[in-house]
DNA sequence: TATATCATGTAATCGGTTACATGATTAA
DNA sequence: TTAATCATGTAACCGATTACATGATATA
């Protein structure tokens, strides 16, 4: 009936402009790979979509830059509506997250798979995680900090005392770290069984 | 370009069919609602579009059981190419895990929220994790093995002999268990956290 | 009497992915 | 010279959700 003009994306782009604003959808999608994928991930046509919408909302603002043998750049940064509408987004209840892991359901089939494939994908799946672990170990160390713009270079610590005043961050790295941890135990343990197992 | 036919909320029918016989799509809803989900949910109307496309595609076949009454069951039950299908699904690497958890979202972005609501939320995160948990721990006993129609009444619990033949979904009990344990006690943790500090 | 369950679908809409498209600069 | 990066978009398609729709039976 009384659909919301604004879902999880949107607001994944208007916190990033709140937090690192001014940027352009070029800036938001190398932030979205760099710290919100695999939390959220986004095309990058996804992201110029939810900016055109959040500027017809009044959320935002363009600014264009000119540049010279490029394209110019559209530079977006938050408006004080849009400040209002991140801060009633919060107020409101969470959506219960759905897993949608496909190497899940896989291994939930595994009956009707040959051992080496599955095999073979639980060891694609340890790769991947723990290239994961490595990014996000990595990373933590270099997010900036609030306000500070990503090109600008300068770089600081969020477990330092230079940025305590935002915790979110470190809060959200922890957690993907504990996730990736667990979800690799699990499949180291899989992964074992089966190679323990040769009458499946 | 060469769009492939079938994704995960297919390959996740198609499985259930495989693995617990000829069903119809009410008989589907609540498998996926049981068990599936959160794993893998999928509201009843996209289930039966998947069963109208793979029947398409000569995966699956359909029997119509009269009823008094009641408007005429529709079961469905696997054919061969389907089983082939299965296989070679399952022989393709599996696409790679977005959380994209809402609640995630709103911690990392809580510089914008009221302490009080970020504290809500984490609590009703609490509430459905500790639901999650309990079910997960409560149903994994009551799974109907392989073949079993779950209308019949008996149960057997995969853990013990009666069902060795299939552990793939004691190993997906386990790692959803695993993934709640994890979950909650970040949450336990952000939630004290933010109770010890009142200056954010 | 009213709600829940059984049972099956259609329609509308929007989120999200993939592909198409352009064109300059810079590094391997 | 080839590929990657910078930079911005459009178009097509499909997954997924929500709402609309029907109608009987059983339970509270």
């Amino acid at each position: 009936m009384d659909r919301s003009e604004a879902y999880p994306i949107t607001y994944s782009v208007l916190g990033l402009l709140a937090f690192w604003g001014p940027l352009s959808g070029y800036d938001l999608k190398r932030l979205f790979d760099h710290m919100l994928s695999p939390m959220w991930g986004a095309a990058h046509s996804q992201i110029y979509h939810e900016l055109r919408r959040m500027k017809d909302l009044g959320w935002v603002e363009m600014e264009r830059e000119e540049q010279e043998s490029r394209p110019d750049r559209k530079v977006y940064s938050i408006t004080q509506s849009g400040r209002d509408a991140l801060t009633s987004w919060q107020a409101k209840p969470a959506s219960v997250l759905q897993l949608r892991d496909e190497l899940l359901l896989k291994v939930m089939f595994g009956s009707f798979a040959s051992r080496d494939d599955l095999i073979e994908n639980l060891k694609k799946g340890i790769a991947d995680h723990e290239m994961r672990l490595l990014n996000y170990r990595q990373n933590s160390q270099y997010i900036p900090a609030r306000g500070e713009h990503i090109q600008e270079g300068r770089r600081r610590n969020p477990y330092t005392s230079e940025s305590q005043e935002d915790p979110f961050m470190g809060l959200i790295v922890r957690f993907a770290i504990e996730f990736e941890k667990t979800y690799l135990s699990w499949l180291y343990e899989t992964l074992t069984f089966l190679e323990e197992n040769e009458t499946l």
